[in-house]
DNA sequence: ATTGTCACG
DNA sequence: ACGTACGTGACAATG
């Protein structure tokens, strides 16, 4: 057999493989863009080669020879991103394992290493393929040598050969160098000579075949102009031609037996793969090394029948008491959109349609309320919703998959069910926004055809079945279980609820204060514009920078990436300097209140029951919590009472209350219980006031002694430690020296040795386990805590410390919500839980239920879960926000 | 689509 | 020596 040698150009290939392709990222942030296109593009030519030597080049850092001729060589080059800075010892680590020669230079380059590898090979009568995305191989072809040239994307490959490089380019390889020395090169800043680019360097080339030929007989080149150019530009041609040709003879220890190409060690390669979550690699991997999980998924995916009697199940569920569903709907119910079709899939039978009109919703119930038949689903919320209209409540639904994958990793940024599919299984995708489209053009459910509808809720559904024994393992294996059944799953139906119900709102209050906010703004904005002595637009930061800073010459303070910062904590450093500062800061706060407050919540009250149906997003945040959207219900005015006015327009349902629960110092509590702490909890068993508390400890003063100022500073040591304290943090917040804050957060862990071990421990945990968890095993994973990066660490190791404490957090007042939900709907009480706010609860209340169910609450609430801290709740009832906090 | 700002816990 | 508090969502301006 013939020897055939495959030399890779590994620089080429990695940055081509890096920008080629999106920044894929693995569950523990590892990224692997690179590494996946640099792989794939190798086995590829592997395949088609089917080389018997192998070897593989990559530059070094630093200044090669090529620098002594010419110091800005490669001068323009940027600095390398730090996403692929990650990747270049992963790629190495798997050349490793293919048992692939790395061979580097710190004087030579990998082309001109790759150069004198080909000589070798050619003297050899080998065959020689060079694998590059650089265009410099070119003049290394011959008669025994061919390039392997990857165009756009990673799979494209053009074979260049002798003829090939003839017909594309109409000149012999070795021109290239003579072509360079023109062109120059801007990638390598060769220069070249100015105003010669590939057009007129390829006719030169043509013609004179050499500079040297060219030089020599200048006087034949056509054109006044060119020539001035070409006699300019004489020296930087000829050391472009140096620069540009590369190295045949770079010295080397190996010979051409080294380079045999030796089987991969497979056991460590299956490893990474894995670990990189190479799942197609994985594939091409012998049988015994591949992943079990990965799963081909066939045709059968998307097939599917439509039916017109819903009992045409019936006969499937007497087999198989388990279905999955989605209804499909183009809009929200409580806004009068009713669904177009219901997709059923009873386990292990085909998917189903009907139309909406057509379902028998008496039957509907009794399957969807009947306790032995488990369902499944895909974001639950939107289903229960529906349901919760038609008056069925669900019974025994056992699995979401938006749910489940956000347990297995909540810092992802959607759970997208094609997304998730992805990770899982190998192919047989359907994506939603390839059918939808997506901006102005984004179509409705109702906009397709019924058959690509149909195809993609078949999909979906039969999707659900495939991932639901896969996630309850994942979540099983990592003790998520009862995280998972008792408190995120009940959730889903306490949220929908939230939702469907929503808080009554009086759009007259808030035109009141509409009009008010209008003549202040009026007032001001004339105001300002005769201080600035021209009218511009205040929201506009850019424009007020110019003026404060440009025009009026206040002193900078702080800067943004671009321009001038003019955030609050900056105008309130400049207050005094000025009246208009006062006035924007005011301007300011009344554009917020009219803008988010009462323009934007007028927008979103329901026409018919004049309520607003905020939706309670389960798989938003990072550790845990719920967050809140269109409206957001969670950050209503509360601290001036200017924005707490908007608070009235938030009422109880026509002649009850609401009651709102709040636990106090919740996050400091779970601290103390995390943390074991005997003095704090000490201080919480004796109901001591805790920034005072702290207060004491940390400014060295008798409890009673502390005055308002002390009290101020300690709530925010307090704060700083639940977010993972720094002292230029604490200094920021209070305005006050860094070395003052670094005293104060000294005296704070000298007295609490408990939270300083804790602390520690939380870091090295999660540096250990790449993850932290909260009381009830939520995870999260951090990737940044082993970062290079010092601030990305720091970060890292703030995340670390925070996110057990609110996510703690997050898990009690879930639990409480699951109980007070449950117990509501035991007794049979007309009052609804309608709001969470992170550590409050609002019931909105009938009157007669009123006592009972501030009882319910509290003792809910508190009792929620068993610590070694007692939680504390307080209680407020009011006819709206206003009054009732 | 991104940035700056500001509302909340 | 590094430059920062943790977690969200909405809006207006601007690229």
């Amino acid at each position: 057999m013939d020897n055939k040698f495959l030399i890779i150009d590994g620089s080429s290939l990695f940055f081509r493989a890096f920008y080629a392709l999106p920044l894929l990222k693995t569950k523990r942030g590892l990224y692997t863009n690179a590494i996946y296109g640099f792989v794939m593009m190798v086995e590829n030519a592997i395949e088609k080669v089917k080389p018997t030597h192998l070897a593989v080049c990559f530059d070094m850092k630093g200044k090669t020879f090529r620098s002594e001729i010419y110091k800005d060589y490669k001068g323009t080059r940027q600095k390398t991103p730090n996403e692929l800075e990650q990747q270049w010892p992963l790629v190495r680590e798997i050349l490793d394992h293919m048992n692939v020669k790395i061979l580097e230079s710190p004087v030579y380059e990998a082309d001109d290493i790759a150069g004198t590898l080909s000589k070798l090979g050619t003297e050899e009568g080998f065959e020689n393929y060079l694998l590059t995305g650089d265009k410099d191989y070119f003049q290394l072809v011959n008669e025994k040598t061919k390039v392997l040239f990857t165009r756009k994307g990673i799979t494209d490959m053009d074979i260049m050969t002798v003829e090939k490089i003839k017909e594309d380019y109409g000149i012999e390889p070795l021109e290239f160098i003579e072509l360079k020395a023109l062109m120059g090169d801007s990638s390598d800043n060769i220069p070249g000579i100015y105003g010669i680019g590939e057009k007129t360097g390829l006719k030169l080339i043509h013609e004179f075949h050499t500079i040297e030929n060219l030089y020599d007989n200048i006087d034949d080149v056509s054109g006044k102009k060119l020539k001035e150019k070409l006699i300019d530009g004489k020296m930087s041609a000829f050391m472009s031609k140096k620069l540009g040709t590369i190295v045949k003879d770079v010295p080397l220890e190996e010979s051409l037996d080294d380079f045999k190409k030796v089987d991969y060690d497979y056991e460590k390669l299956s490893e990474l793969y894995r670990e990189f979550e190479f799942n197609s690699m994985l594939d091409r991997l012998p049988e015994k090394y591949r992943k079990e999980e990965v799963e081909e998924i066939s045709q059968d995916n998307f097939e599917f029948v439509e039916i017109k009697d819903l009992k045409e199940i019936e006969k499937d569920l007497k087999d198989k008491k388990s279905l999955a569903f989605k209804f499909i709907t183009d809009g929200k119910i409580y806004e009068d959109v009713k669904p177009i079709y219901l997709a059923v899939k009873v386990k292990d039978s085909e998917v189903k349609f009907i139309s909406y009109e057509d379902i028998d919703f008496d039957f509907l119930k009794k399957i969807m309320e009947d306790e032995k038949v488990e369902k499944l689903g895909y974001s639950l919320k939107e289903d229960i919703i529906i349901l919760m209209d038609l008056g069925i409540d669900i019974k025994n639904y056992s699995h979401d998959v938006e749910i489940a994958e956000y347990l297995l990793n909540s810092t992802q940024s959607d759970y997208d069910i094609n997304k998730i599919s992805m990770a899982y299984f190998k192919n047989g995708y359907l994506d939603l926004e390839d059918l939808l489209g997506k901006g102005a053009k984004k179509k409705t459910y109702t906009d397709l055809d019924k058959d690509d509808l149909f195809k993609y809720f078949a999909f979906v559904l039969n999707t659900i079945y495939r991932l639901e024994d896969l996630q309850k393992e994942k979540i099983d294996e990592e003790e998520m279980t009862s995280l998972y059944q008792d408190m995120e799953l009940p959730l889903v139906e306490v949220l929908a609820s939230m939702e469907y119900v929503g808080i009554n709102t009086d759009e007259a209050v808030l035109d009141e204060i509409d009009k008010q906010i209008i003549e202040k703004l009026k007032t001001l904005e004339e105001e300002i514009y005769e201080e600035a002595g021209e009218e511009f637009n205040i929201n506009s930061p850019k424009q007020l920078g110019v003026i404060l800073f440009d025009k009026m010459d206040f002193p900078v303070i702080k800067k943004t990436k671009t321009g001038y910062s003019t955030s609050a904590d900056v105008l309130e450093k400049l207050r005094g300097k000025g009246e208009i500062i006062d006035k924007i800061l005011d301007y300011r706060k009344f554009s917020k209140l009219k803008s988010t407050y009462i323009d934007g919540l007028k927008a979103v009250i329901n026409k018919k029951t004049k309520r607003i149906h905020s939706r309670f997003m389960q798989t938003v945040t990072a550790t845990g919590r719920i967050s809140s959207t269109d409206p957001n219900l969670q950050n209503i005015p509360i601290k001036t009472e200017e924005g707490r006015l908007i608070r009235k327009a938030f009422l109880a349902s026509e002649g009850g209350v609401l009651v709102d629960a709040d636990y106090s110092q919740i996050e400091l509590r779970v601290l103390a219980a995390l943390s074991d702490d005997k003095e704090m909890l000490d201080a919480f068993k004796h109901g001591l006031d805790i920034h005072r508390k702290t207060a004491s400890e940390v400014f060295h003063v008798d409890y009673d002694d502390v005055d308002d100022r002390q009290r101020y500073e300690a709530k925010a040591v307090n704060f700083g430690i639940v977010y993972g304290i720094s002292d230029y943090g604490l200094s920021q917040n209070l305005n006050i020296p860094r070395k003052a804050a670094k005293e104060y957060i000294d005296n704070y862990l000298g007295h609490f040795v408990g939270i300083k071990n804790y602390m520690a421990e939380e870091i090295k945990n999660g540096k250990d386990k790449g993850y932290v968890e909260t009381i009830f095993k939520r995870r999260r994973y951090i990737p940044e805590l082993n970062a290079k990066n010092f601030n990305i660490r720091s970060f890292g190791e703030r995340i670390a410390l925070n996110t057990p404490i609110q996510g703690s957090a997050a898990d009690i007042i879930k639990i409480a919500m699951v109980k007070v939900y449950n117990e509501l709907k035991k007794r049979n009480l007309k009052s609804k839980l309608i709001i969470q706010i992170h550590d409050e609860l609002v019931v909105d209340t009938a009157e007669d239920e009123i006592e009972e169910v501030k009882e319910l609450m509290k003792d809910l609430m508190e009792n929620s879960v068993d610590l070694n801290v007692k939680l504390s709740v307080d209680m407020n009832t009011g006819a709206n926000l206003y009054e009732s906090k």
